[in-house]
DNA sequence: GTGTGGATTATCT
DNA sequence: GATAATCCACACC
């Protein structure tokens, strides 16, 4: 009998632009183990794609490149872990090539494994609901940290990783909403692009 | 070396 | 709605 384990996405699956790929990994898991062999997962409702160089709100606007943002750089595929507001961190997929600095930051989970887990590292978190319905608290739930910055999320014994849950209804399009990017102020011209996706009516996204 | 401002959240009113 | 919490990267002396 095949397992239940869910298969980890193929590099090819990242492999194109960040506006394509963010409505594209909703409804796919992204699973966190730790060393102490403890999993916590959730299923993706919402995303938000910055499109790299040319995008005024990315950090990579014109090119930017650091230590920091590196991984928006690295191969599709590979996770970018940023720190912000002197306390939150923020998890994100690179898209596009390798050299190309696009990149999906994942907004919202389903926690769907290790709910009790994340409860004791959420205390904040009046309902299951509220465990991962936000950038920073889906990180906080799942304990990701910078330390996972440049984390190839397509390998099956990585740390963090991106898997399709078998038997996952498919994403119909018309569940799909869209909208503009959260906490974009002053971007321009990008404040008010439709890169924001979520699941229509889904009780974790961080905003309806 | 100093100053500023976040791809946020929790906790108030 | 407003605001505090609290660090780091970066811009600009």
């Amino acid at each position: 009998m095949p397992t239940a384990a869910p298969r980890s996405l193929p590099r090819a699956f990242f492999a194109r632009p960040a506006d394509a790929l963010a409505p594209a990994l909703l409804g796919h898991t992204l699973l966190r183990t730790k060393p102490d062999g403890s999993t916590t997962a959730g299923v993706i409702v919402e995303t938000e794609a910055y499109l790299g160089t040319p995008d005024k709100a990315a950090h990579t606007y014109a090119g930017h490149r650091s230590p920091r943002v590196e991984s928006m750089y690295a191969r599709p595929g590979t996770a970018y872990v940023y720190f912000t507001y002197g306390m939150h961190h923020c998890v994100n997929v690179s898209a596009a090539a390798q050299g190309d600095p696009q990149a999906v930051l994942i907004r919202a989970l389903q926690p769907t494994l290790g709910l009790d887990t994340m409860r004791p590292r959420r205390p904040a978190a009046r309902r299951d609901r509220d465990l991962t319905s936000g950038p920073a608290k889906l990180t906080q739930a799942l304990a990701i940290t910078r330390d996972l910055d440049g984390t190839d999320l397509t390998a099956p014994a990585s740390p963090l990783r991106l898997a399709s849950p078998p038997q996952s209804p498919p994403i119909a399009p018309a569940d799909v909403a869209v909208g503009p990017r959260i906490g974009i102020d002053r971007a321009e011209e990008w404040v008010h692009k439709p890169l924001r996706f979520w699941l229509r009516g889904h009780p974790c996204v961080s905003r309806p």
